[in-house]
Formats: C-alpha cells, sequence, structure tokens
RNA sequence: AGGGCUAUAGCUCAGUUGGUUAGAGCGCUACACUGAUAAUGUAGAGGUCUCCAGUUCAAAUCUGGAUAGCCCUACCA
C-alpha cells in the first residue's frame, strides 16, 4: 500500500525525515557510499557561534547544501567539513561585557589567560543553537569533527602560511611579510589602535563642536613662486583649512588638486588689518569673501569689521602650477628641524583627494596624522617632521605622543594633551581653560597666521571603549605584501566563476587592482599570535613556522638560560596522540566542563556504580584496565575501558523518561561512530544480579572489536584521522602527565603564554615576541590548510580537496573571506583557493529595510520553520530571487510555494497513492511499459519531464538554482498538475487495471520519481518524503532486484540524467496545439455563456500548415473531450471560409528595408486575401515604397486567420478556433444527463461515501430531465456508481437546482 | 570619496542576439469547473518599463548621464 495523508503539514515531514536519516546516518552514507577518487570539494565559511543564527543563515547555509547534494546526486563524494570562527573583535566584546571590564583592566582585574579562557568558553556559546537550526533546516555538514580557529593545530598552519610569506621573496627582494608603518585610527586613551571594524560601530561617529581655523602660509619668495609675485615685497600667502589645529606643528606640505583652479586675491589680514594677498581655490573665493565687497577700498576697514574688501588679483592658476611652491614653517619646533626638513619640506604637493567642498581647496598635510597626508608626502618625497629617531632618521618620533600629548620639544603648547577630551574633568570644568586647539590658533592669530577661527561642527570618530575622540597617528604594523601578487591575483580570479559574475569582474576585480598591502596587525589578545620574535633593536629576527620549530628554538633558549623550561614540548604530539585528542576529546570548549564534572561525579557515585567500581578497578576483569567518567567527545562515561574500545553506562531511574531515552539514543549513537561498543545496565541490575553484569561485561570485552580497531578508521569519512590510526590507542590527555593538559589547559598557542617565550638570536640575543595578533581573516583565508592541519599532517587529504570546486558565502564576504582565501592560495600556492563562487545578497525584511533587532524586523529562523517547514522556506528563498539578489523576505512568499509546488506536488501524489491502492497497484520496475505502448498524452508528459531534466541540470551546472527551481515549479503545476493529471483523471478512475491504466499509473510515478529527485536538493525533507512513500511498496523487491529504486533515500540515489531518446519536441509541439486549442474554444464558450457540460457538435480549426491536421489529429481525442465537443473539422484556403490578416515581420524585413519600414507596415496590415494568396502560392511579392521596389517572400509576413464569418470565433497568434454552437435536442439532454451526473457526484460527496460505494438513485419526473434520463439512463448510472436509477414522482432527497430555473429532487442512497 | 548591485503591474519576479500587443504568479473583480479541494480554468481591471539624452527603420533591451535604495571599502583637510 502507499500511504495515504489527508493533509499536508510539512513541519510534521520535516520531522519524520529528520528523524529516519538520523537514525539512518542518511548523510554519512551519501557520502560514503560515493568514491574517494571522485570528489566535489566544498569549503564552508565557519560562521562564529558567538551569535545566534538568523534567517539570513538559512538563505546562505541553503546555497551552501544544495549545490552539495546535487553533485552528491550526481554521483560525486562531497566532504562537507563544518567549521567554527573563533577569534576576533566580537568575542572580546562579548567576554568583556560579561566579565564586566573593559580592555585596560586585561591584565590587571583579570588575568589575560582568565580572559583568554572566557573567550574560549564564550565562542561556542550558541553552538546548540546553530547545531539545532543545522539539523532542522536540512543543512548537511559535518558537525562532529569541525575544524575550530582557536585550536593549537590550526594556528600552527597558520604559522606555517606565515612563515611561507615571510620567506617568499619578490624579485626586489623584497620579503612578503613585513614590518611597516601607516597612520591608523589610534586611541590615546585606550592606549590602543582601533580597527576600522571598531570605528563603524554604532554610535562611535558622534557630532562634535571643534575650533576650525583657516591658517596662512607664507609663500618664499623664488624661481618656482616668483610668477605669483606682483611686487617683490608682497605679502603672499596661501590660505589652508584644517579642523585640527594641534597638527599644524607638524605641517610639513600643502595639497592642493592638480585640475583645481586657484585665485589669488587681495584682502587685509582680518585679525591685523594688515594688507595681504591670499591663495584659494576659485570655487572657495565665495565662502570667504561677499562679492559686494569686491573692489572696496582697501583702506576703508578696520580690524573687527564683518566685511573684507577684496579684489582679485589673479586667476586660472592651476594647482599643478602651484607644485614646489615653498613656504615658512607655521609653527617651527627646532627641536624637530632639520636639513632634510628645510631643503625639501614646506612646500606644495598635489594629490588627487583634494576636493573643493569645503575649506580652502589646500589641504593642510601633516604626514604622521592623516592617511591621506602620509600617502601624499611619502609619494612627493617629503619628510616627516619629528623628533629625531637615531636609530631610524627616516622615521623621526612624532610631535604628539602615545598618551595624546605634546612632546616636551614642542614650543609652547609642550606636554598639552591635544585634545580637550583627554584631560580630567577638574581640569576642563576651570573657568580659565582653553583647549589646545584654540590656544593655538590665538597664538596665529597674534602672529598674523590665522585667516579665519570659527567652531565647526562635523562628524569625528571616537573610541567605542574611553569615548573619547580618535587620533590617526603612526603605528607599526605587520603587512603582507599582497601589491605584489595583484597582478597574479587579478589572474587567477579570471578562471573563476562567479555568481554573479559583476561581482567576480566589479566589485572583486576592481579591489584587486587597486589592490593595497594587507595590514595584518591587531593589538589584542584573542587570535593567532603573530609568530615573530625580535630582538629589542629588531636587527634580529626569527619567523617561526611550526610548534615544532619552537620547541627547538626554545630548547635553544633554556639552555642558554633565557628561559627555566620549555613548556610546549608536550604540543609536540606522535600522530597516534594527535588521533587521541581528537577522537576522544571533542570540542576543547566543553573540556573543562566536563573534567569537572567527571571529578565531581567520581566523588559522589552512585550506589551501583560504587559497586561495579569495585569489581573493575586495578584491572580485576582479566588485567583490562577501567576508568571512570571518563570524557570522550562530549559526553562523560560512567566506565570506559579504552583499549577495547567498550563503555559501560550505569542508568538510574531517570533513563527511563522518553526524553532521556532519546538523548541516550543519540549519545550511543555518536559513541558507536567513534568505535566503542555500549551496554547499559540499569541501577537494579547491577545491584542485585552483579555476577550477570560482569558476565556481560566479559562477553563484550573478549568478543571481536568494534569497527575502528577493525583496522577500517574512524567510522565517519569526515573524521579526522592523523596518520596512523591503527594500532594500540594511547590515553586520553586526562590521563597525561603535568604540562600536557591540553586542549583547554595551561598550555597552548594563545597570549599570554606565547608571550613568555624568549628565543636566542644568533648572536645570543634574546629575542621576544611582537605583541600583535593577525588579523582573524587571515584565519579563515587559511582555512583550506588549516582545517586538515596541513602540511603537518594529512597532506594527501589536502591534495584531495584543494582547490574547492564550490563556495558561497554572503556578498559583504568579497573583500573578507572571498578576498583572504584568495591571497593566501595565490601567494602561497599560486592557485585559486575555488572554482566557482556563489556570493548571496542581504536578506531584508517585507518592506526592504534591513532587518535588525533595533527595528523589530528580525524574523526567527526556528519559527519560521517550525511553522512551514524548512522545505517551503528553501525554497522560497532560492526561487524567488536569485540568490545573489537581496531577498525581501516575505512569509507570504512561503505560503505561496507551500500551496501552489508543495500542495500540488502532495495533492498528485495523493491522487496516485488513493487510485492505486484501489486499484492495487504497485510500481514494477521489471515490467514497465515501453513507452511506445503508452498513450500521447504519456509521452508527452514524460517528455516535459526529460526536456525539465535536461534544463535543470543546465541550470544547476551553471550554479543557477533560481531558474532551476522555477522550471520544476512550471513543470508540476502546468504540465503535470494542470493538464495530465486533469487529463488522465478518467483513466484512473474508471474500470479495472488495464494495460492503459498501467500505463498511466506508471507514468505517473515516473514523474513524481523524478521531479522527488530533482527538486531533493533544495527541498530535501519533502523529496526523501515523496520517495520514500513511492518506494515503500516495492524497497523489498527493489533491493533484492538491485534495482534503480533500491535505496533508502533519495538522497542515496543517482540522479536522473538528461535522455534525449525520451523528448520528443514534435509531440510537445502537437500538446501546445492542443492546450492553445482548447484554451481559445473555452474562452468562446465563456463569452457565449455556454458551460462545459454542454456537448457541442464541432470546432473547426483553419489549417495552418501541411503538417497541421496531421499534428492535431493525434492529440484530436484530448482536446474533444477536455472542451466536450464531438467533432473537428479542419478548414483550408480551398473551403472560401476563411478571412486571412497578415502583419509585417519586423525582424526580416527590418534589415531588409530600413527606413522604409514604418510604412511597409502599413502596407502589410491592408493587405486583402488575394494578396497574401498570391504571396502564399507564388513565393514573392512586389512592393513599392518610396519609389523603392521590394520582393516579399512568405517569411516576411505573419498570416493570421482573422475570422470565419458567421462563427464563433477567438485566435491566438496563427491559431484560429471556430466554434458551432448550434444546439440540437440530444446534445441538450446529454448536457442535462452531465449536470444530474454532477449534481449526483456531489450529493455522494457531501454524503461522505466511499469513492467505490454503489448506490441507488431516485430522481423526481421532472419535464427537464427526462430525455435526458431516458437517453443517457447507462451512462448516468455508470459514472455515479448507481445499481439503480429511478424516477418518481416525490423524492424524499432535497432539491438541487439543476439550472436557473429547474430544480429537481434527487435522492442517493447506498445500495 | 571610490567600487558594485538593483530599479518592469498593488506585491514578488521573467523578459533570449534590439523587432511591433512587455509577460507569469500572487492579490483584486466576475464567471465557470471539480470524486486531486489549503486546489483549478476562463475573462477583466491593473504599465510613462525610475528619469534625461544619444545610437537605430525600430530601445524595457545598446551607449552616456542623472536620481533613488542597498552593499562593500575608505574616511577627509
Amino acid at each position: 500500500m502507499y500511504r495515504e495523508f489527508k493533509h499536508l503539514h510539512l513541519p510534521s515531514i520535516d520531522a519524520e525525515i529528520r528523524q529516519f536519516w538520523e537514525d539512518e546516518r542518511i548523510f554519512e552514507k551519501s557520502v560514503e557510499q560515493r568514491p574517494t577518487d571522485k570528489s566535489y570539494v566544498f569549503y564552508e565559511g565557519p560562521p562564529s557561534a558567538n551569535g545566534k543564527p538568523g534567517i539570513h543563515h538559512v538563505m546562505a547555509r541553503t546555497v551552501k547544501d544544495l549545490f552539495c547534494r546535487y553533485n552528491t546526486l550526481k554521483g560525486y563524494r562531497v566532504e562537507r567539513k563544518g567549521g567554527w570562527d573563533t577569534h576576533g573583535l566580537p568575542i572580546e566584546l562579548q567576554v568583556e561585557k560579561e566579565l564586566g571590564i573593559t580592555k585596560e583592566d586585561i591584565g590587571k582585574k583579570v588575568t589575560v589567560d582568565e580572559y583568554n579562557q572566557a573567550c574560549r568558553s564564550t565562542v561556542m556559546r550558541y553552538k546548540d543553537l546553530w547545531d539545532d537550526i543545522t539539523r532542522r533546516m536540512g543543512y548537511w555538514v559535518d558537525l562532529d569533527n569541525p575544524y575550530i580557529t582557536f585550536k593549537n593545530e590550526y594556528i600552527e598552519s597558520c604559522w606555517w602560511l606565515l612563515q611561507q610569506l615571510y620567506n617568499k621573496k619578490t624579485p626586489a627582494g623584497e620579503s612578503y611579510l613585513y614590518k611597516g608603518f601607516t597612520i591608523q585610527p589610534y586611541s590615546p586613551a585606550a592606549g590602543t589602535g582601533l580597527s576600522s571594524h571598531e570605528l563603524n560601530m554604532p554610535g562611535c561617529y558622534k557630532e562634535v563642536t571643534d575650533f576650525s581655523t583657516v591658517a596662512m602660509f607664507k609663500v618664499r619668495r623664488n624661481a618656482v613662486s616668483a610668477p605669483l609675485f606682483q611686487k617683490d615685497d608682497e605679502d603672499l600667502r596661501i590660505l589652508a583649512w584644517t579642523t585640527t589645529p594641534w597638527t599644524l606643528p607638524s605641517n610639513v606640505a600643502l595639497t592642493v588638486g592638480p585640475q583645481i583652479e586657484y585665485t589669488k586675491v587681495k584682502t587685509l589680514s582680518p585679525y591685523t588689518g594688515a594688507p595681504v594677498s591670499v591663495i584659494l581655490a576659485k570655487d572657495r573665493v565665495s565662502a570667504y569673501f561677499n562679492p559686494e565687497d569686491e573692489n572696496q577700498f582697501l583702506e576703508g576697514y578696520s580690524v573687527g569689521d564683518k566685511r573684507l574688501p577684496y579684489n582679485i588679483a589673479q586667476k586660472g592658476i592651476k594647482g599643478a602650477d602651484l607644485a614646489g611652491v615653498q613656504y615658512e614653517q607655521l609653527l617651527p619646533t627646532p627641536a624637530a628641524s632639520t636639513p632634510e626638513l628645510e631643503a625639501n619640506g614646506f612646500r606644495v604637493i598635489t594629490g588627487d583627494f583634494v576636493t573643493t567642498e569645503d575649506g580652502t581647496g589646500v589641504v593642510h598635510t601633516a604626514p604622521y596624522f592623516g592617511a591621506d597626508d602620509f600617502r601624499a608626502s611619502k609619494a612627493a618625497g617629503i619628510p616627516f617632521i619629528g623628533i629625531p629617531n637615531p636609530k631610524n632618521p627616516d622615521l623621526p618620533f612624532p610631535l604628539v605622543d602615545k598618551q595624546g600629548k605634546f612632546v616636551e620639544e614642542v614650543p609652547e603648547f609642550g606636554g598639552r594633551y591635544v585634545k580637550a577630551e583627554y584631560y580630567s574633568k577638574e581640569v576642563t570644568s576651570d573657568r580659565e581653560f582653553k583647549p589646545t586647539d584654540l590656544l593655538i590658533s590665538l597664538r596665529l592669530k597674534e602672529d598674523n597666521k590665522a585667516f579665519k577661527i570659527e567652531k565647526y561642527k562635523h562628524n569625528y570618530p571616537h573610541c567605542w571603549r574611553t569615548d573619547k575622540p580618535v587620533l590617526y597617528y603612526p603605528l607599526d604594523s605587520w603587512f603582507i605584501r599582497a601589491s605584489a601578487a595583484k597582478e597574479r591575483m587579478s589572474e587567477l580570479n579570471k578562471t573563476i566563476n562567479w555568481k554573479p559574475a559583476s561581482t567576480g569582474t566589479g566589485r572583486f576585480g576592481q579591489w584587486l587592482d587597486n589592490l593595497q598591502d594587507w595590514n595584518l596587525s591587531r593589538s589584542r589578545y584573542w587570535g593567532v599570535p603573530l609568530p615573530i620574535w625580535r630582538t629589542e633593536d629588531g636587527e634580529e629576527e626569527i619567523c617561526i613556522g611550526s610548534v615544532e620549530e619552537m620547541s627547538l628554538e626554545i630548547d635553544k633558549a633554556v639552555e642558554a638560560g633565557l628561559m627555566a623550561e620549555n613548556p610546549y614540548k608536550s604540543l609536540i604530539k606522535s600522530p597516534e596522540e594527535t588521533f587521541t585528542q581528537y577522537v576522544f576529546t571533542g570540542d576543547p570548549a566543553i573540556w573543562d566542563t566536563l573534567k569537572r564534572y567527571g571529578r565531581d561525579h567520581r566523588k559522589n557515585p552512585t550506589e551501583a556504580e560504587a559497586l561495579l567500581w569495585e569489581t573493575l578497578r586495578n584491572r580485576q576483569v582479566d588485567g583490562y584496565k577501567f576508568r571512570r567518567q571518563h570524557s570522550i567527545g562530549s559526553f562523560i562515561a560512567d566506565f570506559v575501558c579504552i583499549a577495547q574500545k567498550l563503555v559501560v553506562e550505569v542508568d538510574g531511574d531517570y533513563h527511563n523518561a522518553a526524553e532521556q531515552q532519546d538523548f541516550d539514543k543519540a549519545r550511543t549513537f555518536y559513541l558507536n561512530n567513534l568505535g566503542f561498543t555500549v551496554i547499559r545496565f540499569k541501577n537494579e541490575e547491577v545491584l542485585k544480579g552483579l555476577g550477570n553484569v560482569l558476565g556481560e561485561i566479559r562477553r563484550v570485552l573478549t568478543s571481536p572489536p568494534g569497527p575502528l580497531s577493525d583496522g577500517e578508521g574512524v567510522t565517519s569519512p569526515l573524521a579526522y584521522t592523523g596518520k596512523d590510526t591503527k594500532g594500540e590507542v594511547t590515553p586520553s590527555p586526562s590521563e597525561r602527565g603535568p604540562g600536557g593538559e591540553v586542549p583547554g589547559g595551561e598550555v597552548d598557542l594563545h597570549r599570554p603564554f606565547i608571550d613568555d617565550v624568549i628565543l636566542l638570536s644568533p648572536t645570543g640575543r634574546p629575542m621576544r615576541r611582537e605583541l600583535d595578533l593577525i588579523d582573524v581573516w587571515f584565519d579563515s583565508g587559511s582555512m583550506p590548510y588549516a582545517q586538515w592541519h596541513y602540511p603537518f599532517e594529512n597532506q594527501e587529504v589536502f591534495r584531495n580537496n584543494f582547490p574547492a570546486n564550490f563556495i558561497a558565502e554572503g556578498v559583504d564576504q568579497t573583500r573578507g573571506w572571498f578576498y583572504t582565501l584568495h591571497a593566501i592560495a595565490t601567494m602561497v600556492f599560486d592557485s585559486v583557493a575555488f572554482k566557482n563562487v556563489v556570493s548571496n545578497g542581504l536578506v531584508l525584511d517585507k518592506e526592504g529595510n534591513k532587518m535588525s533587532k533595533s527595528k523589530g524586523n528580525v524574523v526567527d529562523p526556528f519559527e519560521t520553520i517550525a511553522e512551514f517547514g524548512a522545505d517551503a522556506t528553501r525554497w522560497y528563498m532560492m526561487a524567488n530571487a536569485n540568490p545573489w539578489d537581496n531577498l525581501k523576505f516575505d512569509i507570504g512568499g512561503i505560503l505561496e510555494v507551500r500551496n501552489k509546488l508543495f500542495g500540488t506536488l502532495f495533492n498528485t501524489y495523493n491522487f496516485f497513492a488513493l487510485y492505486a491502492n484501489l486499484d492495487g497497484f504497485k510500481m514494477d520496475e521489471s515490467k514497465v511499459l515501453p513507452y511506445d505502448k503508452r498513450t500521447e498524452l504519456d509521452r508527452w508528459v514524460i517528455s516535459k519531464l526529460y526536456s525539465l531534466v535536461a534544463e535543470y541540470h543546465e541550470a544547476m551546472n551553471d550554479y543557477e538554482v533560481t531558474r532551476a527551481c522555477r522550471a520544476i515549479e512550471e513543470f508540476v503545476d502546468l504540465h503535470l498538475s494542470n493538464w495530465f493529471v486533469r487529463l488522465s483523471r478518467r483513466r484512473f478512475w474508471k474500470g479495472e487495471l488495464n494495460e492503459d491504466k498501467t500505463a498511466a499509473y506508471q507514468t505517473l510515478f515516473e514523474c513524481l520519481m523524478v521531479t522527488g529527485q530533482l527538486m531533493a536538493s533544495v527541498a530535501p525533507f519533502f523529496a526523501d518524503w515523496l520517495y520514500r512513500n513511492l518506494t515503500e511498496p516495492i524497497k523489498g523487491a527493489a533491493k533484492a532486484n538491485n534495482t534503480p529504486l533500491r535505496h533508502d533515500s533519495v538522497h542515496l540515489s543517482d540522479l536522473t540524467l538528461p535522455d534525449p531518446s525520451k523528448v520528443d519536441k514534435d509531440l510537445e509541439k502537437r500538446m501546445d496545439y492542443a492546450q492553445r486549442i482548447c484554451s481559445l474554444a473555452l474562452s468562446i464558450r465563456k463569452k457565449e455563456k455556454l458551460r462545459v457540460r454542454l456537448p457541442l457538435q464541432k470546432i473547426l480549426l483553419p489549417v495552418l500548415d501541411e503538417a497541421f491536421i496531421a499534428e492535431v489529429d493525434g492529440v484530436k481525442d484530448l482536446i474533444l473531450s477536455e472542451i466536450n465537443v464531438k467533432q473537428i473539422e479542419f478548414i483550408t484556403d480551398a473551403s472560401g471560409l476563411l478571412k486571412k490578416g497578415a502583419k509585417a515581420n519586423f525582424k526580416t524585413l527590418g534589415a531588409k528595408l530600413g527606413k522604409d519600414m514604418k510604412d511597409a507596415a502599413a502596407l502589410i496590415a491592408n493587405f486583402s486575401n488575394d494578396d497574401i494568396n498570391t504571396l502564399e502560392q507564388s513565393g514573392w511579392l512586389k512592393v513599392l515604397i518610396h519609389g523603392n521596389e521590394y520582393t516579399l517572400t512568405p517569411e516576411d509576413l505573419i498570416v493570421s486567420t482573422e475570422d470565419l464569418p458567421g462563427w464563433k470565433v477567438a485566435s491566438e497568434g496563427a491559431l484560429t478556433v471556430a466554434l458551432d454552437v448550434t444546439m440540437t435536442p440530444d446534445l441538450q439532454a446529454e448536457g442535462t444527463a452531465r449536470d444530474l451526473v454532477n449534481r449526483i457526484q456531489n450529493i455522494r460527496k457531501e454524503k461522505d461515501f466511499n469513492v467505490t460505494d454503489r448506490v441507488t438513485v431516485t430522481l423526481e419526473r421532472h419535464q427537464a430531465i427526462l430525455a435526458a434520463v431516458e437517453k443517457f439512463h447507462d451512462y448516468i448510472k455508470a459514472e455515479v456508481l448507481a445499481t439503480d436509477l429511478v424516477l418518481a414522482d416525490t423524492v424524499a432527497g432535497e432539491k438541487v437546482e439543476l439550472d436557473d430555473v429547474v430544480s429537481v429532487g434527487i435522492e442517493v442512497l447506498i445500495s
């Protein structure tokens, strides 16, 4: 029997199938059964488990999941190693929030160690939620053996990569990993640099009011500047605006836009009244001068006047002309003065970033305090200004120290904080207090160097921790010389298939073209430490590439007395140890907790446990060693014998609870996967029958070992296998000696432990680690290698899994993960990291707004999936818009998908099941009717199905899932349900199971089967449910005969491939005629108010071409029954009935006629029947347009039948249908008979009779139905399954409306 | 500031190498059909294809520009 269902409830299907998958390990099997040498490589971009999963994750993971599933079905082995991104700022923030500390407290209120531990336990905060959503949404990924970026192995791989970069040299001999210097946001109050991420946190940019100053830079007269002077002693100044006057002492250049036009203006100094000429951008003159004051007498001005008289002295000075002009230093700091600076500094340079939007069009340039300034100065060869640095003369110390104070050497302002906010409240609340910016401005004013001082409101970034303004400040950083690999990256990028392509060429490609070096440094605690040690003077350094290398170096350091001992010795593990650690300890994040629980429990054993332990301890049972409360993976087992892989559990009463039993089941499953045998005893069994219990344990101990020690390796294909998993298993880490408390113990590669390592330089000096961590993006970009601990292990595995065939992530990762993957792969392996990439868009709310907690428009994925099922949600997300377009998430859309696609398919299946069960039909793979034995309709739908298969594969191979989904939708709705099933209904419920009926079943079965397969990637639950329902009744036979339907799950099956032999395009065309003819005929009926039940005599079809008659004849019966007409008559031109019309075929004529096209179209539209016939018969026709003669051929016209005079006509394109609406008594009677059948059927339905119930029908003897009953007595009986049909004068049943006027009594009883 | 994506019916989206009447589904209205019923059919209403300019016999489609929304990167004297 096929299963039948009342209603479609997708969440129930989810639950049922999910359970099935878990019980039967379908995911694992789907991977394992595919050959290892035919792999399709997927990389999981790891989520961070410290945030909760959102609906957009469902979207992103659906994309990932479905292409993996698709390729699995195609026969590839698609291993999907999960991963967790565990480092980074969000985690630090979370931890600080929870510990109630700020960064300054690290190392004070809490130790770095404690902090580090807190990070460890926080990263997996929501792992359960993530695991849950993963299961619920049907995302298949291996979560048992994920890569975790904080693991020592992972870090070690990162180090190796860094060392590769360090050792790699550009042709110029420069290392790819180098220490450099950039201007970065820096918080003096917090004493740390900030990332752009931190600056973009909400509330960081604040509206503040600062003192802005337009300073006057006095031009030195020399060869370059001479053309600007009118008089030798002219006081000529360049105006430059700044909102940070504190940077003025550090000014070394003025930047102008090379194309910007500047103007020299003669005016008076507003603060002294002295005559002065100033240069500023022409477009900015109006900002400082009022046109009404132009050419006023300069003498009429007195200091303090609002209006400043001026006149334009010189126009059209190009910025480029100003380049090289030298000026006097504005605020000299004698201690910072150098000959070099005097020679090359204090001049005008050009920069493209200069605008005339505000200020004067001249940018005051202080290279240490602005990124643009820094770049422009460097490019122009301007020396930096600062207190001389004996070690590096090119990089003097800035005039502002790291606390944000002017250094003492700065005259007048030395020791002052540059920003008022850095002073304490007590200081600033003093009425005499003046901010440094103001003091500097006042100094300029006094010295006749200020043109304008005013308050200025603008957005300025603030430190999110201290809430105080940020400075842009020069900081040391480690960089990856990505710019050196720019060309190669671009080249390789061109080989990547981007979806959408524009992201690859545009967003990503152009970004590569302008690539800057990658700033790796982060001054933080929780991340991968930079493995570089340096002597204090930086002259000697070492970049460590492995733990082993470090350990050897440490040994040297220990010998030299720099370190007391080598704490990392224990980290160098044999492969067996590595294996043990991974397989037995599972997730380090919960390791500590487990250990503690275990210890606690050991102290408080239950009575039964204590009893059993007395007999198991000290190798009493055949010499086997048992451990108590031992952690395995994420569980604690009561008793474990590791040598024999035996777990013994002693269960209390609470294990009887259903919930607990489920949990126990899962746990057993997990342990089995790790190769353990699990046996359980109840407390009473131990207490009352210890002998039996021991006997059982003994039996299992001595029976053949589990699959793991069988030499097969770990049963999960994705498990971490190390180099050599055979042989004896070494003790788990909890049993290891002191110093080996890894993972999660005191020794790991994170700070602060790593900072204690001091290495010995070649010349015998101590080297300390560069304190920076690396950018977390390096972590994730390293995942192709680090997930396998390459190159230290798994070299073979890595080779088979690099590069990826496919990755997918949000488009916001373009310059994140996509870039770092690409950059590292290019620089270290000269390869792409991925061949195909889908970058999915955002999930917005219904209105197109970004989802955010504050707006309250966040969609909870758990709720959505619980309500509508995972499949409808997934399908909606894939079918509604391309994944790379933003999705406006609307529940209504899911509803639509559910009803339209899943509802329809569900109904279709249910329909199949209902009748197949009634008929006792079972699909028999050995007795499939050949297609040529089936009806036209069957062959048609099969043809459509295989056209769909072809289209589907084409779309999916091109990663166009939306196209694939829509094609399926169309097939299911339009072709399968609304044509095939509708027209086949009678075949299913009439008569015995004959060949035609079998053909109908088999055809429908095949359609459902294949459609389910095609859907399986996007809608994995429903598809499996469908497949299992369809195959369940014959599963046994299929397995026995090894036929295609033998698989337990659709996800284990082989995807149906395109088969051109099953596609019959001619047939599809014929059926297309049938559908269109029916549609036209029905539209006439509608217009003429002729209900479909009323039969009509005939339709007329004008013949379109020679093949037309034969084509339509093939589908004639379908048409006739669908539109309830008795016959089809074809008419040709010869009949003389047709009135034709013609339209120009623009495509062919356009090229020929050009400008005359329009007139020709008009001419052709007016062609008579004769014109058209002439053309059609002779094959050509000459026309004259504007004196040009053209020869028309039949292809140039689109001919259609316009009318059949005297008939009711409808037409669409070239196809025309005419309907004979003449009514005869016979037709009338037949119509009435059909009405009666309908009414009786309705009554059957109302009364809830079974489909097969036989009935007796009594009809009221009414004039209107007599003819019908007489003529169609048997027909009515047969249709309604009546044993008797009688007429009576009075009928007990209700009056039933037959039409507007007539009602008759009808009674239907089960006979 | 730079780069990218998007813009077509009330909504969600199609729209091939430019070709005449710009489509589908949902929603709305009316009618019909129904032993698949959380369905279905037919018909109707609903469009300045964001705007401007250009190329062309012909532009939703190609080119240039503008506008709006969003994303990424950078962040300014």
